[in-house]
RNA sequence: UCCCUGGUGGCUCAAUCGGCAGAGCGGGUGACUGUUAAUCACUAGGUUACAGGUUCAAGUCCUGUCCAGGGAGCCA
């Protein structure tokens, strides 16, 4: 007989008289002569009620059907007696598959801590807390995907290997399979010509400039892949393996950007809303009484956009007691950023045309010679949502930016092919898709918005 | 990496001025014919993160180490 996922038994039109549902077990009561099971199988947040009478063949085995244990229940759809439940299953025939022994399974029926669960992650998929964060996760993803194929983008799979040290966006992991004994850099030479590529490699910081390669032969692009970056990051918002998702447009600038970026983070929010209610509902009432609130006022409200140096006026204006002075010059603390979208828009805002000192080489430069067309997009409680720019197509400028952030040419040659041959104006961003995860949860720590997350010391699971 | 706070049964926490290490939940055993954080009774469970030190006496004070959380930097 077929399983029915409970997903599917909970929304069943009326009753059945044969069923199969199968399980873990979320808990169990007993009294004289039966036993309530709350069976979960992580088709969604809700479980459902067995109820096992004595008259069940295998009956005695629900004295070892603890919290944990999974099963395969067959019996009755019928409407429940009991409150709380329209559904429930009269269990004819009750097969233990799995036993949790009671003393040693770390998950009990009561609340857990955030620290404890992230310390046994191989389990705590079967909380509701991370079931229901983890099917959020999966819609988001499908949402992200979703959304580009509307609007004729193409998905692209941009290295994960790379021998580019030069993508400037952070530190990066060696990837080698030299040995590790005695292995020391020599001052000269190629150290690297024995490694397996012949050259220093890494895993990728960002697929922005092959994906930059792709769109100017297939007109929009993005990339959705785990990205690594080797910082020694201590904090709740970063990770040392997280996913990013890069759009990359042709024939656009540093406004279609922008747009794009809102109408991205507006689409994916409004997906959730609209597939995720049980889930997001578990947020809204135990993680984050403002979460729906501030959802809604996202996907209503256009964005706020202000221009680097209105947004320094926006700061000095403030007279607040920061600890980084504002200056016009200054790269944005996180601070600043909170006061701009926390305090003055209260909503996500957008801030373009930073000075070019504080941006990278590829950002195309305005025609102010002093700013370059940048976006950043911060929204309340998470900060730099998505980063981009408009890319500067332009060879000389492009080439003279190189030099002036100090690296070398020859490094980029295949890039500045693209500036050589049919260069084009085109723009485009990075999100970090944890961070709107956490946005779209209210979850206040990136490691519980990835299943089994790495950060500097843990690489457990 | 820097700053702050913390580490006590399986989990969450308490322990006054340095003076007998406790509770709730969870577990076990039993009771209960519709429970739903089930309820009720009984019960077991501790090298107080680790290593030193001060003291008649250290969970508590001092030094070092490790780990965790928060803040900062770096960034998405």
């Amino acid at each position: 007989m077929q399983r029915t996922q409970i997903l599917d038994a909970l929304n069943a039109e009326g009753p059945k008289a044969e069923i199969r549902v199968c399980g873990w077990v979320r808990t169990r009561r007993d009294s004289k002569g039966f036993s309530f099971l709350e069976l979960n199988d992580g088709s969604c947040l809700t479980n459902i009620q067995v109820i096992v009478d004595e008259s069940v063949p295998t009956y005695q085995v629900i004295k070892d059907v603890h919290t944990g244990a999974s099963v395969d229940v067959r019996g009755e759809l019928v409407e429940s007696p009991g409150k709380g439940q329209r559904w429930e299953v009269r269990c004819t025939e009750l097969i233990l598959l799995g036993v949790a022994d009671a003393e040693t399974f770390p998950l009990q029926k009561k609340r857990h801590t955030d620290e404890f669960l992230r310390t046994i992650a191989h389990l705590r998929p079967r909380t509701n807390k991370y079931g229901a964060a983890f099917r959020i996760r999966s819609e988001a993803s499908y949402a992200v995907h979703n959304f580009y194929r509307e609007r004729g983008f193409f998905h692209v799979h941009t290295p994960i290997l790379t021998g580019s040290d030069c993508e400037g966006a952070g530190e990066m992991f060696r990837v080698t399979t030299l040995p590790v004994t005695g292995a020391t850099k020599p001052e000269s030479g190629n150290y690297f010509e024995n490694d397996f590529f012949g050259r220093e490699s890494s895993l990728t910081v960002s697929g922005q400039l092959e994906a930059e390669l792709l769109t100017m032969g297939l007109g929009r692009v993005y990339t959705f892949g785990p990205t690594f970056r080797a910082e020694n990051s201590n904090t709740p918002r970063h990770a040392a393996e997280f996913w990013m998702i890069e759009p990359e447009m042709a024939f656009a600038d540093i406004n279609d950007d922008m747009d794009l970026g809102e109408a991205m983070t507006k689409h994916v929010v409004q997906h959730v809303l609209d597939h995720c209610a049980t889930d997001l509902n578990l947020f809204a009432s135990f993680v984050d009484k403002e979460l729906m609130g501030r959802l809604e006022t996202l996907v209503k409200e256009p964005f706020a956009r202000v221009t680097y140096t209105e947004a320094i006026d926006i700061l000095l204006a403030a007279k607040k007691d920061w600890e980084y002075p504002v200056s016009w010059g200054c790269d944005l603390q996180t601070e600043h950023e909170r006061y701009l979208a926390e305090e003055h828009f209260r909503k996500p805002v957008i801030v373009r045309d930073y000075p070019k000192e504080i941006k990278a080489f590829y950002m195309r430069l305005n025609d102010d010679n002093k700013t370059v067309a940048a976006m950043d997009v911060l929204v309340p409680r998470i900060g730099e949502l998505i980063g981009g720019s408009q890319r500067e197509e332009r060879l000389d400028v492009l080439e003279a930016r190189i030099r002036e952030t100090g690296q070398n040419l020859d490094d980029y040659w295949w890039y500045l092919d693209s500036r050589r041959f049919g260069s084009v104006p085109h723009a485009g961003f990075g999100m970090g898709f944890e961070r709107l995860l956490m946005m779209l949860t209210g979850i206040t720590n990136i490691r519980d918005v990835i299943p089994f997350p790495r950060t500097p010391n843990n690489i457990e699971f």
